[in-house]
DNA sequence: AAAAGGATCACCT
DNA sequence: GGTGATCCTTTTT
């Protein structure tokens, strides 16, 4: 049975839906089988008026996932290397996203994670673009519909014929909100609180 | 501290 | 249509 986060959680302001994310699961499949990561750590990128954003300039050919409809994937890439996961929010238009930057491994194909090291699983899936590796997202995923796909989405309910995972309850106070990442350029919006992640979570990128 | 690495975009001609 | 600076990072020195 496969349930998906639908369209009017994604729809809601990005300040909210990037905490909201934390705890929840995402779901890759590749070959008939299943990736899950619990989302651990995400940041908001809030459209045109966001320094920090790829929408701030506006509409160009790569950003242009940002201004479509919530609940679908913008994946791009960068430093000539890496690809990253954001999942487009509000009304079609906005240009706000949020970026998935930490997952915690719960299930991969290859192996029990119960045999993997703590080491290697973060180094699975505590970066942003250490995650798309591990998932196998790339450009082939962008524009996806997360609401819709198969092979590619979101839940807090994940069951297969061995495994059941049921999201927890998140409170405020388990929740850190501070300055992102990575966006020194960004002016004034450099300060703003938009990375959320699990407070004392082993798998968030970086204290 | 700095390389790796290539697509993208802003700014020219 | 061409060019150079830049980049929501990771890994290695």
């Amino acid at each position: 049975m496969v349930s998906r986060l639908s369209l009017d959680f994604y729809e809601k302001s990005t300040e909210k839906v990037a905490p909201e994310l934390l705890g929840k699961f995402l779901v890759r499949k590749t070959n008939g089988k299943y990736w899950v990561g619990k989302i651990v750590e995400t940041e908001a990128y809030l459209g045109e008026g966001d320094a920090a954003s790829h929408a701030y300039r506006g509409q160009t050919k790569r950003n242009t996932p940002m201004f479509g409809p919530a609940g679908h994937a913008y994946v791009y890439f960068t430093y000539g290397m890496h690809w990253m996961f954001n999942i487009v929010t509000e009304k079609e238009g906005r240009a706000t996203a949020v970026l998935i930057r930490a997952v915690e491994p719960l299930l991969e194909p290859s192996a029990p994670i119960s045999d993997t090291s703590k080491k290697a699983l973060r180094q699975k899936g505590s970066g942003p673009a250490r995650l798309t590796k591990w998932l196998k997202i790339d450009k082939s995923l962008n524009e996806v519909d997360l609401t819709k796909s198969d092979d590619l989405f979101i839940t807090d309910k994940f069951s297969d014929s061995s495994h059941v995972f049921t999201a927890e309850k998140i409170t405020k106070n388990q929740i850190i909100a501070e300055s992102r990442v990575g966006v020194d350029f960004a002016g004034e919006d450099k300060e703003k609180p938009l990375r959320f992640y699990l407070k004392g979570n082993d798998y968030i990128s970086k204290i």
